[in-house]
DNA sequence: TTGCTTCATGTTAGCGCTAACATTGAGCAA
DNA sequence: TTGCTCAATGTTAGCGCTAACATGAAGCAA
């Protein structure tokens, strides 16, 4: 604790004050102190006035790390996404985090980055802080991120996606049907070459086989279904690797925008609505882009925040319906 | 503890093992499976592999909250921006949890919501938590909260501008100079009636003040400022509001994206580049979306997730430059 | 007065872990 | 043998708080 140690700032020196100090300087007992904090009614109301005089005079702030281990409550949620630099998770952790917040839960944030190792190391780091309950995007994707979140006895909300098998709690969609609803619409429109165009996450592949056999149904041959690296501008370039193809169905709005931009470039993307395009785009995920870029985007609407607000509901009541469909909808402009 | 009150799940019933039931198990004391899960080298082979076992077999966690409050560190930094359902804050939370993570330290997250009261709570909340250290966007709103930071004595790290007053780090770019910039290369390019849109945060209105100086300084009138709710969709209807204006900086690239859709619909858009285009459109912030719509955006580029990557150096290396001036880029491309 | 209730405050023990300081015994030089 | 070092493990105390259970004083009906 020698000076040169201690952070910048020009506040009280020395450590932080302590419960005790603040009661010994208002003339109480520790306890008393820990009321005011969290139960002020229960306080007199001079008692209290010379305990928060002592708080604000020490710039008390509650430890609790501290208060978490005695009372094995730690008013925290963990949250696990694939990454925050993805608009439709960052809408959902915004939605929860929106909810929980007021509550006086902390959010704390992991990212696994598609990738199962890490997720089941972040999965370890979140319940090791003893978080009263995990939402995450999609499920588990090894048996053992599986067993941990079984093991850790609190609520679980899968999110994004409806698993036959969820852990505990779901609030989600329908991927399958979603895939299927494209195809259908696109298959009305009297389109006849299909793609997909998307990463194979298993939210992206529920898509994908929705909208295949949904096709194969309609008695149109095997759509093409092209992977795209995440973070790959390649669906700029995707339509040169799909000759013949009259209709996309793009497994996210970025995509579906990036693929877009790669007609315009190759004259294959006109300003009038859907009947008139080349080739028909329906992407997913409804951003607020969409509406702004022309053609529109046509898409499937799925509400990010409303998945994030209604996860934050199910950790918090643990009766109840644990499997809530929130639903998506296609919504039709002028791409496809 | 009744079973009807234990979550889901159907791992080992009760509690959650402790250190000491694991050393039981092991036939060892506490001190040496707490030596296996953090110092292994430590320990002889043997003996490790005992511990280990008896941890597999109990399914033992760690519990962190008691580490924490034993040993004075949470390894765990407290992150607080506008809105984490923005893409450039989201690349920044991205680009500090991806160095921070494999370091062991957690981020909890807190939104303010551009909501000073708000910001000054969650401050308080995430202090509470004993992060070892903050990192947000923007400077505290308030004294009250900027006293909270100095008195904390961690490293604060404060991002996305360069404050003349620092509480310690900063790691972000000059916003006043974005906005001379952009108003330079509109001279430069011709144009005569300037327009600014955006929000009123600190940083929008530094790019504004950057902007509408420079526009003065080159014997131009006042450029008009428009300022819009956030979430407002109003920048797509924003040009009715500033007739005759041949150049528009927006805040944001969403807010320069809307925009143009404004432009489009009225008929003030080419396909061509800057040169042809009646109105001249630059953002801030790079989306990706930018370059792909059309005409393509010009934007001030700045890098999101190298502010948070170093920003989350900043709270690891105590010693060194603690201001750093990540800078931006203007980036010509056909929309101005 | 007794006996009860209610309000305000205090005492005690312990949450699960780690820092700091023992302790033990083996290895080994002289 | 002595005396040392070092590796491996243990003991003790306590981090800052809260749950659970006192305690004591005041109010009041009968």
């Amino acid at each position: 604790m020698s000076s040169e140690l201690t952070a910048p700032g020009t506040g009280p020196a020395g450590a932080a004050p302590t419960l005790s100090e603040v009661a010994k300087r208002a003339g109480v007992s520790s306890i008393t102190v820990s009321r005011v904090v969290r139960m002020p009614d229960l306080v007199a109301p001079e008692t209290r006035a010379r305990v928060e005089r002592a708080m604000r005079d020490l710039g008390y702030v509650p430890n609790l790390v501290a208060g978490a281990l005695a009372s094995a409550r730690t008013n925290s949620v963990g949250v696990l996404v694939p990454t925050i630099a993805n608009a439709i998770f960052a809408d959902t952790v915004q939605g929860l985090s929106d909810k929980l917040e007021p509550l006086g839960f902390s959010v704390i944030l992991a990212q696994s980055r598609y990738d199962a190792t890490r997720e089941d190391r972040m999965l370890a780091a979140l319940l090791s802080r003893r978080p009263e309950a995990i939402i995450m995007v999609g499920s588990p994707a090894t048996e053992e991120g599986s067993r941990l979140l079984r093991n850790a006895r609190i609520p679980i909300v899968e999110t994004w996606d409806l698993p036959a098998n969820p852990i505990d709690a779901v609030a989600g969609f329908d991927n399958y049907k979603a895939g299927v609803a494209v195809a259908k619409h696109l298959v009305a429109q009297g389109r006849k070459q299909l793609a997909f165009i998307g990463g194979d996450d298993p939210r992206g592949t529920r898509r994908w086989f929705g909208f295949r056999d949904e096709a194969l149904a309609s008695g149109l041959s095997e759509p093409r279904r092209l992977i795209l690296d995440r973070k790959d501008s390649g669906s700029v370039a995707a339509h040169a690797r799909l000759p013949g193809v009259d209709a996309v169905f793009a497994a996210n709005d970025a995509h579906a925008i990036g693929f877009m931009s790669g007609l315009r470039k190759a004259g294959l993307l006109r300003d009038g609505p859907a009947s008139v395009q080349p080739v028909a785009v329906i992407g997913l995920g409804d951003l607020e882009m969409g509406q702004l870029i022309s053609p529109t985007l046509s898409t499937i609407s799925v509400h990010g925040d409303a998945i994030g607000r209604t996860a934050a509901t199910l950790t918090l009541e643990r009766g109840g319906e644990r499997r809530i469909d929130l639903g998506f909808e296609l919504v039709l402009r002028d791409s496809g």
